[in-house]
DNA sequence: GATAGTACTATACTATAGTATAGTTACTTT
DNA sequence: AAAGTAACTATACTATAGTATAGTACTATC
């Protein structure tokens, strides 16, 4: 049985709708890289820059509250002597785990793939003497 | 058994590396709905376009070139009386289909979540009398 | 009393992503 | 001959992401 177009066409859009929808919440090069190092177990501000490498205090700052607001980090304040503030992930960034184990394999693919044809292509030039 | 301190950061990285080499190729707001668009079969420029809402055609021209130089798009030029353009996905992009079913259903999840929260509000509203 | 850590914010900037619009070449259909 | 489609490219622009550097208010330690 052949689709018909209209038909692959709607099933190609209950994909692409909340596939945007992630993307949306989850675009950019930090947000998931914070929601990795707070998996194990809460961060303070200073733990988390140590921990993703590259992020500057501003952005670690904005994508914090970027993720605050989606419900994704729970900032907590101690008032002990001087204020401890730690993030912590939420139940429903919890749920995040199939698409960063998901991202995960596909990087160590993606790599071993990238040296398998740069092996291939040693060994062509070997062959062709160059 | 309690983790060291850096037991617990080679973990972390171990997870970091892999995902940010995942983030550095799929990066942006088109390169995984294009790759959808095509997983339901070879199509041509104008098809994506009709099917990835919203992109424009220089958006598409640059996004379709830089997926064929890391090897997930394989452009095809049938060369019948007018060319004809088709763009397939390679091996390697099929290799993709867990981290978009992952992202798939965590936008689904998602949005229920942000509906459930909506409820409750107006419930609270109700019950507070404003 | 000087230095340093914590958790930020402020200012100013660059770079990249993305948009809008138009133009091109070559062929097809009316 | 005129209009239209396919597959782009070119130009110019905006908007957002991200960087660099410094500063602040508060403790804590040497």
């Amino acid at each position: 049985m052949k689709k018909t177009v209209e038909e692959e066409h709607s099933a190609c859009t209950n994909i692409l709708r909340p596939v945007r929808d992630s993307l949306d919440v989850l675009s950019g090069k930090w947000k998931l890289p914070i929601i990795i190092a707070l998996t194990f177990g809460e961060k303070r501000f200073t733990e988390i820059t140590q921990e993703v490498h590259g992020i500057t205090d501003r952005m670690l700052s904005k994508e914090l509250r970027d993720l605050e607001l989606n419900g994704l980090v729970k900032r907590n304040v101690q008032d002990t002597y001087p204020v401890k503030v730690t993030y912590a992930l939420t139940a429903h960034s919890k749920t995040l785990r199939p698409v960063i184990d998901s991202l995960k394999n596909w990087g160590i693919l993606h790599k071993k793939k990238l040296h398998e044809e740069c092996r291939e292509h040693k060994a062509k030039r070997k062959i062709s003497g160059n």
